[in-house]
DNA sequence: CGTGTAAGGAATTCTGACACG
DNA sequence: CGTGTAAGGAATTCTGACACG
């Protein structure tokens, strides 16, 4: 199973298509750090299903007239919850096993 | 679950990078029906996850030597077979729950 | 048959900036 | 703040062809 999901391998015109956003917008959520995607050794970017994803909720956020800042903290903070359950999640398990040795 | 590995969104300078083919060779495989890549609007190819694995082993298939022709064969004859297979599995089902009602 | 290469054109992508608000 | 646009350069992609074998 590879994570295809996660590979940064398109480029800004075909995220346009995909995303219906023009090309400034994705770059400006990327100056605003909503976005990450990779360099080719030219500089031109590539990124990722996941990347498009997560730029359909920025969208649908800004339509919602939410600013790119809330949204950020928003997005910084879903990632912060799922840390902690998998942190959770991951305890329970060491505890179960360890139990069991 | 999204069929990412199957959604043609990769320009051919990335699969030269991710298969280490030439684009000439890549655009010979098509031409040979290897291969079928999308075409945007004004003409350039976008490849899948999916296109990308065929070319990898086309590549291990050329450097034993096997020509084209033959890998095309094989290739067709696997999609057959895995036709009848799900056919079969399909046919199967069918009749399991045919029986039931 | 399979692949390299030079050729020329057309579309892509990038950055920094000015604009409006 | 968020987004549009014109600007100029650099790299991408395409096709058809000639080459070698």
């Amino acid at each position: 199973m590879i994570p295809y999901k996660e590979k940064k391998v398109i480029s800004i015109g075909t995220v346009t298509e995909l995303t219906g956003l023009t090309e400034r917008k994705i770059r400006y959520y990327e100056e605003r750090g909503l976005i990450s995607p990779k360099r080719t050794e030219r500089g031109t970017r590539k990124y990722s299903f996941s990347d498009i994803e997560t730029l359909m909720n920025i969208a649908d956020k800004r339509e919602e007239g939410v600013q790119t800042k809330e949204i950020k903290k928003d997005m910084d903070n879903e990632k912060k919850m799922a840390n902690i359950r998998d942190d959770l999640l991951r305890g329970q398990l060491n505890a179960h096993f360890n139990l069991r040795r």
